[in-house]
RNA sequence: GGGUAGGUACCGAAGCGGUCAAACGGGGCAGACUGUAAAUCUGCUGGCUAUGCCUUCGAAGGUUCGAAUCCUUCCCUGCCCA
């Protein structure tokens, strides 16, 4: 086992926010392994590039001789969860939260070792709370108090709704600490708020205050906002080697700069190309999260696009009931699984973006005849063969 | 409970009886350029095998030749007061 000394520079490596080096330093001096606390809600099941940068280093807890606590927040996500407004997310079924839970710890197994990670569902304490114990629960903590939070603060300040079930979360994942008897908390910058509700409750309760550990949040593809599904910026873990080496080769230079300290505790190296800055970057995470041998694979692929020849491309079977160049786009998109509006498709055709074998055709009308092996283009990223 | 301002397409926001599938901005998509990047420029951005047709402006009714625009009821939200 590593000195504390080493321990701490390792775990504070990359951390965004810490609260405070001081207590953890402490508390790896004791020599005991330490509680380290996530909380995820199995909201939707796909772990994306975002969430492994906080379960890397949950991961390093672990290869130190700590204990993860992944804590799956089945209880809240039956409430539904309140951030970004305006979409109110139906609450979830308890199958839903079962089968999400299910898919999400077996991703996260890809970045974390399974047999040292303790699993807890938050259910199983707030599922038996009477109305008096939350009534309780809410007496710790004060309007003021949750009110200093920042998107509240915000949206109160813009004149949007803020909902009462919303500052509940704060008090929920803060009573989370305190039963698992967290000594760190892990989460995104965005979790400040929250992770220090439990360093209070912690306090009340009499019991020794968890480290706050932050870490930075990954921007998404489009280089501005957080990386999320629900803004469609994302890189799955469990994505195929090609479509994450090629999502990876769309970001921007800056982004790259990013990606590589966050993702990858590298820094990027100046000298190079930066296309080739970034085939290293993307062939890098393909190889962990799959192989080097399908990065090596996705890199030729990649360099082949475009060139007509041996590309793997998916076959496509045009369809038999439609002859016109309107209709068959239509069934490729269908085909590969991005299905679009025929009047979307019909603009994409109009626009250029269709190519047969390299030769544009912009009228939906055509009739061109398609022989096998011929390439159909349907947008920048993708093209199909005709089977 | 009282007063008041609102609810328009993915988001923000104009429109206040016909010329509205709805200005403008953002986002998104496509094209040009490039390193299949960024920036920039151009076009598109409800649906439909489409010089036309169909469904949209919180919901339901109504007035009218004609409604996002006027009336009624209802639902929802902000702000001020209690």
């Amino acid at each position: 086992m590593k000195s504390p000394e080493e321990q701490l520079e390792l775990l504070t490596r990359g951390v965004a926010n810490l609260i405070s080096e001081k207590e953890l330093e402490e508390k790896l001096k004791k020599g005991k392994p330490l509680r380290a606390k996530l909380g995820v809600d199995p909201t939707s099941p796909d772990l994306h590039l975002g969430h492994s940068v906080v379960l890397e280093k949950l991961r390093q807890f672990q290869e130190l001789g700590h204990q993860a606590v992944l804590i799956i927040g089945d209880f809240t996500a039956q409430i539904g969860d309140p951030t970004g407004r305006s979409k109110t997310r139906p609450p979830l079924s308890r199958e839903d939260i079962l089968a999400n839970a299910e898919t999400y710890t077996e991703q996260a197994f890809r970045i974390l070792d399974k047999d040292k990670t303790e699993i807890v569902f938050n259910g199983e304490w707030f599922n038996k709370m009477t109305f008096s114990e939350v009534i309780q629960l809410n007496a710790r903590v004060t309007m003021q108090q949750m009110l200093q939070r920042e998107d509240f603060k915000n949206r109160i300040t813009q004149n949007q709704e803020v909902r009462l079930h919303e500052i509940q979360y704060p008090i929920v994942q803060g009573w989370d600490s305190v039963e698992v008897r967290a000594d760190v908390e892990l989460g995104g910058t965005d979790q400040l708020f929250n992770i220090l509700v439990g360093r209070d409750m912690q306090k009340t309760e009499g019991m020794e205050q968890q480290v706050v550990m932050c870490m930075p949040i990954l921007e998404g593809l489009d280089g501005v906002q957080k990386m999320s599904k629900s803004l469609n910026n994302y890189v799955g873990i469990s994505e195929p080697p090609s479509e994450m080496f090629g999502k990876i080769m769309s970001i921007s230079d800056e982004l790259m700069e990013r990606y590589f300290v966050l993702l990858l505790g590298e820094e990027l190296d100046t000298n190079a190309h930066p296309l080739e800055a970034k085939k290293s970057l993307a062939a890098k995470i393909v190889t962990r999260y799959h192989s080097a041998e399908e990065a090596e694979a996705a890199i030729a692929n990649w360099n082949n696009r475009g060139s007509l020849s041996d590309a793997d491309l998916p076959e496509f079977s045009p369809p038999g009931d439609r002859s016109d160049l309107l209709g068959i786009v239509l069934a490729a998109f269908q085909d590969i699984e991005e299905p679009k509006s025929g009047s979307d498709v019909r603009r994409l055709i109009q626009q250029g973006s269709i190519q047969i074998d390299g030769t544009k055709v912009t009228d939906p009308k055509a009739e061109p005849g398609l022989t096998s092996g011929q390439v159909l283009k349907l947008n920048k990223k993708r093209s199909v063969r005709v089977s």
